[in-house]
DNA sequence: AACTTTTCTGAATCTTGTG
DNA sequence: CCACAAGATTCAGAAAAGT
């Protein structure tokens, strides 16, 4: 009796299949309130000027393609409404929707899905372990995106695996920003000549997380811009139906290729290996930022030299700054020094290493280890 | 004549006060482009329903202030709206604002700066070392708040001491996400009953971090949600000055005190690193004149290329000629080349970059520049 | 084969001054 | 407004190439 269990029009649904079209139009097509999580990861809408070189002269490849061109913000968020809709119909009164992007669309969307009657429930960072410098350093590097979680309506009962996600964090409440790797390597999906198949392939790693936390096995998990399938990769892996929708035949008969390669995981093989994490690196500028030690306060060696702190974390002695391992290192004529070691600080008459201030923040950044 | 040397309307502009009243009011009966930076911390718009208990039943002191309470998403986009128009209009046109929120409010903030013709430079995560954790375990830790950091409008020339960020990360291009601890310690505020003075206190290195980035010291930084005055604390330490705007007295009284204990740092502190953009441009033909290289002499490059220097400072190889930078990129067939670094000439049997006698003639500029 | 060095690349709203 | 020229600018990780 498997059909009678399962929710009225549920058999219609064509499930572990890429539907070929624009997602507006196929979504309206598949029965209401028939899909458990939605993970969309809409164009961005760059709006990029002219080409971009990297310090040697190469050429940055950049996303171009015409599907993420939109000509004003009125026409981005004409487009957002329409497919949120869409897709709000099609979910579960307890499902929910999982939406990445990046400063250039992020926001707009979020308006919109509040506009729509999501219900947010996090916002989730995505922060890269690797990402693109900035070339021209004339902003932050940007080394992050978002992905906004919302439940389709108020009050709504949706899908949470509280301890599994704690249990991918060394037994801690998983926190709303995840450091991941971007996708590269043997996972990056390489066309007929070798170069990318599409240009904003997301990682595994990501997708793995999103849908161990907010579904069960059995759910249905639809991605209305389906690319080459990585949503649909990891949802079978992880033992989910996919519905994936896309446009581009290109990225299809590759998601379909790669899809088909995925074997579904058996639970013994759901374990995940884990790197110790290194000793994070602290910059020193952050005793200045924190307070910790004070701009224009002196530092002293244990052999008597002294220098002053500056602002931005550098350290100045008569015509010489640098870093506390540059300036250190030129005082004792040395090709190198560890200036955590060699500066001290006066508190109370006594002389402390500066080492001293960087454990105390590293203890406070263990509370928050994210992984 | 101090007044002559000013611009018009800044012999008006109420430096290092706070105002109080309604900002939007405020902000409209200052100067027009009168102010560098803006730096916004709006209310949230939380929706809060009812108490939050902790697992111990101890009740969590949440934002429920009157002036944290909007009745619709409409209400909140009037007033996020209104205050963003008013703040444009007292921004000089190559000022900055830098707005900070949660899931709640950043999303429509952050539309309104697209649609009031501000352009987004990047946002900027702050991942809390020790944020207050999801006590139902119903979501994820809500582990971090956004800033937006935003021009008046595109094209315009942005402040970004983008060496002294870098210094702060010890020599590594800052990133787009912050980590940093909560206001907590001695540095969050109490009210005579020793009870938090204020809900929502931003931790001053955050502002170290903005002010340092994003001003210069002398800016003007304006605050519409002044609060406690963490923005007025850490301007003034670091010789910026300040605008503050405060509808609330019992804020303004603990601000004043605040920053009024605030000592600003002497000038030498304030030094931060400096981008070579900013150094005087030294055209390579003085080089000729000076006799530092002789006409006829040859140039080598670190790849074996070979140009003659002629008696009007271009370079000749084989046909071609003209400057170190135009015949370095069409040796190298590169769409462009730092002819400074690229060239070098022999002395004694050994290879120095050009660029060295650069630094020389900007040395003896420094000598006869007046301090 | 093991190890070191070089090359390549990733959702990027990426310059500034002069004529 | 535009055109042109000077010249400043990158981090992590994997793959490829060299020893």
């Amino acid at each position: 009796m498997r059909t009678m269990s399962k929710p009225k029009g549920a058999a219609a649904l064509p499930l572990n299949t890429i539907l070929n079209g624009d997602c507006v139009a196929i979504m309206d097509s598949l029965p209401e309130a028939s899909v458990d999580l939605i993970f969309a990861d809409p164009p961005y809408n760059l709006q990029l000027r002219g080409d971009l070189h990297r310090p040697d002269n190469s050429r940055v490849d950049a996303v171009d393609d015409h599907w993420d061109q939109f000509d004003t913000f009125a026409t981005y968020d004409r487009f957002t409404t329409d497919w949120l809709r869409a897709a709000r119909r099609v979910l579960k009164p307890n499902g929910a929707i999982w939406v990445i992007g990046s400063y250039h669309n992020i926001f707009r969307v979020g308006a919109s899905l509040q506009n729509e009657g999501f219900w947010i429930l996090n916002d989730v960072v995505w922060r890269k372990s690797n990402p693109m410098p900035n070339f021209r350093g004339k902003r932050l590097t940007n080394a992050h995106e978002t992905m906004i979680w919302a439940s389709k309506s108020e009050g709504a009962k949706y899908t949470f695996n509280y301890e599994a996600l704690k249990a991918l964090n060394e037994g801690i409440q998983m926190r709303s920003d995840w450091v991941l790797p971007i996708c590269n390597g043997g996972e990056r999906l390489k066309d007929a000549n070798g170069d990318k198949a599409h240009p904003t392939q997301k990682p595994e790693a990501l997708l793995h997380r999103v849908l161990i936390g907010a579904t069960n096995p059995g759910d249905v998990v639809l991605d209305p811009f389906f690319g080459t399938g990585t949503t649909g990769a990891v949802a079978k892996m992880l033992g989910r139906d996919f519905i994936g929708i896309e446009r581009e035949h290109a990225y299809i008969e590759v998601a379909e290729k790669r899809i088909a390669n995925v074997r579904r995981l058996d639970k013994t093989a759901l374990e995940v290996s884990r790197s110790k994490r290194a000793e994070p690196r602290v910059p020193f500028g952050q005793l200045v930022e924190r307070g910790m030690l004070r701009p224009g306060e002196t530092l002293v060696s244990m052999n008597g030299k002294a220098a002053k702190v500056r602002a931005d974390g550098t350290l100045a002695v008569d015509g010489l700054n640098g870093s506390i391992h540059q300036v250190g290192a030129a005082l004792e004529n040395a090709p190198s020094c560890n200036g955590w070691t060699y500066w001290c600080f006066k508190r109370d008459g006594k002389t402390v290493p500066i080492d001293v201030l960087r454990q105390q923040i590293r203890s406070e950044m263990d509370d928050a280890r994210p992984v």
